[in-house]
DNA sequence: ATAAATTTTTAGCCCAGGCTAAAAATTTAT
DNA sequence: ATAAATTTTTAGCCTGGGCTAAAAATTTAT
C-alpha cells in the first residue's frame, strides 16, 4: 500500500534525525514533524507494522532498509524541485523549501527521473546538498568542513550551509556570500571572532562567527 | 480559510459540467468526483456554507462568483502542468492528466505565475484546449468545430480534441494525427461513414466517424 | 533505594471525507 | 391522481491523522 504524505514526512523526519547523529526518539521527532509526542507514538505503530521503522521506546526509532529507502527517495525529489524552482522558476534559494515540501509528494519514480534528467542530473541542490541518484547512492561532498574551522590564509570555496533557514540565507545574499565563489580566508579578529575574507583585488567580506559556523567550504588547491 | 483538495476537485468538477451544458446534479457530481451521492450531498453543503456553490436539489449545482474563479485558477494550474510535462519532461499526451490533478493543487499564484512564464505563457494545453491568464479570462478558439462536421474540399488544421482519453490519444497518435497538422478533407465514403484526408502529396490517412466526431479542428483560408 | 523528573503511552475526543442502507422527497408515467 | 421510478438526504459508521489530559514507564538525581 502506497504512503501517505504524513508517512512520508515521518520517515524523513527520522532519517534526518539519524544522519544528524541526533536519534529519532519520540519528542525529537514530536518537534521535527510538529505534532504531538502522542500523535507520534501514534504513526511510529503504523511505520512498524509497515516494516519501515524499528522502535523502542526511550531508544527512539531507527528506519529499516525500506524505511531508509523511502527517506532517500524523498530527499532525492525534494532537492531536485528546489533545483528546478530556482534554475528555471527563478525563486531565491531561501524561499523554496516549502514548496518543495509539497511537491516531494507527487508522482514517483517515472516523474522525478524526468525531471532529473530535464535539471541535467544536478548533484547538488541550491543550498549546496547532494542529491540522491536513481539508486539512492548519496555522493556526499568530500572534506568539506565549516568555515570556522579554517585557518589563516586558506583558499577555499562556498560549497554548502548548515543552516538553511530563510533568514541565514538571507543574510548570506546581503554579505554577497554565494554557493561557488572562492575566498582567501585573510585574518581572524580576536577581538569578536570574526573573520575577514578576501575575493581578491579590494574585496573583502567581514563574516561573523556565526555564519562562518553555517557555512561549509572546501579547501581549493589553486 | 484556504480549500482542500478534495473542495477544488468538486468545484471543477462543477465546472466542467456546467461548460459541457450539463447540470451538475448530485449524480452527475457523484460519477465526476468518483463518490457516492450521499458523500456528494455532504460536500455540497460544506461549498455552500462557504459561498462557492449555490445548490437546489433536484435543480442541481451552480459555482458562485468565487466558486468560478476557484474553478478557473485550477484548471489554469491544471493545463500549465500539463503543458510543463509534455513540453519539457516529454511525456506522452495521453500519459499527464493524473499527475497534473495532483500538482494542481500545489502553491499559489507566485507558483504558476512563475510557471506559465517559464513556459512562455503558452495558450493552449497539449489537448488543444486553452489556457486561462492570471485574470481567469480563457481566450476559447474561435471557429473550431468537429471534423465530422466539415464538407468535402474543406481545407483545416487540426486544433483539439473532444475526447482525451489515453485511449483515443494514443489512437490519434497510430494515425499520425497531431495538433497543429494541416489536412484537406478528401472524400467521405458512404458504406461506415469514414473519412479520407490528405496532408498533400500522397499522404493519405483514413478517418472513421468515431475518430472525426472526437477531433476539432479550424479553416485554414489557405 | 527512593524520590523527582522525564518520556511514553493510553484513553477519549475532534475533524475531514469517505461509505452503506434506509428514508424522504420529487419527478415521471399510467 | 396515484403509482412507479428516480433522486436526494439522513443516520450511523469507518479511516487517517491530529489533539489534550491523565496514567504508566523509565531514567536521573539524591
Amino acid at each position: 500500500m502506497p504512503l501517505t504524505s504524513s508517512q512520508e514526512n515521518y520517515l524523513k523526519a527520522i532519517y534526518k534525525l539519524e544522519v544528524g547523529e541526533g536519534i529519532a526518539t519520540n519528542q525529537a521527532l514530536s518537534a521535527s514533524v510538529e505534532a504531538t509526542p502522542a500523535s507520534v507514538t501514534n504513526m511510529l505503530r503504523k511505520l512498524m507494522e509497515e516494516g519501515l521503522v524499528k522502535y523502542e521506546a526511550y531508544q527512539g526509532a531507527m528506519l529499516t532498509k525500506s524505511g531508509r529507502n523511502e527517506a532517500v527517495k524523498l530527499v532525492r525529489k525534494h532537492r531536485l524541485w528546489e533545483v528546478f524552482l530556482v534554475k528555471k522558476l527563478h525563486y531565491d534559494w531561501d524561499a523554496v523549501h516549502a514548496l518543495a515540501e509539497d511537491l516531494e509528494h507527487i508522482g514517483g519514480a517515472e516523474l522525478i527521473n524526468r525531471l532529473d534528467a530535464f535539471l541535467d542530473h544536478p548533484k547538488y541542490d541550491p543550498h549546496g546538498d547532494p542529491i540522491p541518484n536513481e539508486q539512492g547512492e548519496i555522493r556526499a561532498r568530500q572534506h568539506a568542513f565549516a568555515a570556522s574551522e579554517a585557518s589563516v590564509g586558506t583558499k577555499f570555496v562556498v560549497c554548502g550551509v548548515r543552516d538553511s533557514s530563510s533568514l541565514f540565507l538571507r543574510h548570506l545574499d546581503k554579505l554577497n556570500i554565494r554557493l561557488g565563489k572562492n575566498y582567501e580566508l585573510i585574518e581572524c579578529l580576536e577581538f569578536d571572532r570574526s573573520a575577514v575574507w578576501s575575493e581578491g583585488a579590494d574585496s573583502y567580506t567581514n563574516v561573523s562567527s556565526e555564519v562562518a559556523i553555517n557555512v561549509l567550504i572546501q579547501i581549493t588547491h589553486e
